[in-house]
DNA sequence: CCATATCGAGAGCACTGCTCTTGACACTCG
DNA sequence: CGAGTGTCAAGAGCAGTGCTCTCGATATGG
């Protein structure tokens, strides 16, 4: 195999340059970022990098599914040791430092959706990681005793939520699915609040009024 | 006025319809909307835009400035009669049935924001009306004492809070101020998770997840 | 009525994503 | 070791973009 990984290496090796440069351009260009002006930094001529991505589209599904990825492995590592609470505020705070870390990343896969792109289904499996890094301690937690499970939902939402738990977490009480689905939610409200400039000149005190948020989420979710 | 208003009147005019039609490309083209296929749609030379508009980001800050503007209209009607609690739903139901019936819009003014976009300081006064609105029914409810004061918060944050109080809300205590801010942030999280498909696949009677979860903002901003 | 300000249209510049063709290189098989 | 094959970079080119400038036409106000 590595006979004929010469010319393979030197693809992998490209196209991770592709990757790395065109990450850079997110900074300054966003999601319309120019291939054209990636090719240039590279030194390549524009229609070369087409060899390695179809389109501008397939390269920005790459970054996303990276930035998926990156931030799914960071909220697993944040998990760490300690009681209930520290680890899910550790999640949190991974969470929070990884974007704080690469905003434009986290831009790029929690911002507005590029109109008239359609998100492949390659992206589902690294999108849910974070989610699920906060779903996993509510349920160790729950299965400990340390969670007040609360009443059931009704209806058909309740229906529904026992579903989703079925899939995600067998034998975990729906209402704290919705719960954690919900703390999940106000986190990423949060991250992108401040990364979105919505605290500018009200909250300079980010890291705390984020840990206010998140201790709050937390004894709604009915960690004890 | 009515003779200086001939010229005026129909500047107004085509100014709004340039609003309009821009818009409606929202939709497809997203914050990247051609100002040349405006121009087309309204069968002028893409020129004579540029005498209403004197650049692409000066259309989107007038359609942004409009998106706050009906945002806080909607939110502030939304909080009509009744109990608190009712109007605090009220609220919350109000603002995402705006954004559900304006999901561009909303994508405008709370996705990811454009890079080298500077938001004129004519924004914050409309873009401040919606959580204001929120505040109000915190603050009357707690007036009214039926809202469980807690804790104050301690530190820097504290301080910096008590600031933010004296601005927007003088006499209200910073803690609650501080989770209406976090309930506001938890709101705006719920809709852009909906509206930015990340519910997709996993829930499907939204606006009972919805009210699941801003019922539970609720019960922990201390309502009672 | 006439000078002035305003306006629309068109050409043009530098840029974009993307396609197609051409020529060079590396690899594989006989 | 040499011929054939697949892969690659480069360049030209197309349609589209934001934006500027100039040039006539029209309405406004003295």
């Amino acid at each position: 195999m590595t006979a004929a990984s010469l010319r393979a290496r030197l693809r992998a090796e490209l196209t991770d340059e592709i990757k790395a440069t065109a990450r850079r351009h997110l900074a300054t260009d966003g999601a319309n970022l120019s291939l054209r002006a990636v090719a240039r930094d590279l030194g390549m001529a524009s229609s070369a990098v087409y060899r390695y991505f179809a389109s501008r589209d397939e390269l920005l599904t790459a970054l996303i599914i990276d930035a998926y990825d990156a931030l799914g492995s960071a909220a697993e590592a944040g998990a760490g040791e300690g009681t209930y609470e520290e680890r899910w505020l550790g999640v949190c705070h991974a969470v929070r430092d990884w974007a704080l870390a690469n905003p434009y990343e986290w831009a790029l896969i929690y911002g507005s959706p590029v109109p008239g792109y359609r998100a492949p289904g390659d992206t589902v499996g690294p999108a849910i990681r974070a989610v699920l890094a906060l779903g996993r301690i509510v349920r160790d937690a729950a299965d400990a005793g340390r969670v007040d499970v609360g009443e059931p939902i009704p209806g058909r939402l309740g229906e529904e939520l026992a579903g989703v738990a079925e899939r995600a977490a067998p034998g975990a009480p729906p209402q704290l699915v919705a719960r954690s689905m919900a703390g999940w939610i106000h986190l990423n409200g949060a991250v992108s609040a401040e990364l979105f400039g919505q605290l500018d000149n009200t909250i300079g005190e980010r890291r705390e009024f984020f840990e206010f948020q998140m201790r709050g989420a937390l004894s709604w979710i009915g960690f004890r």
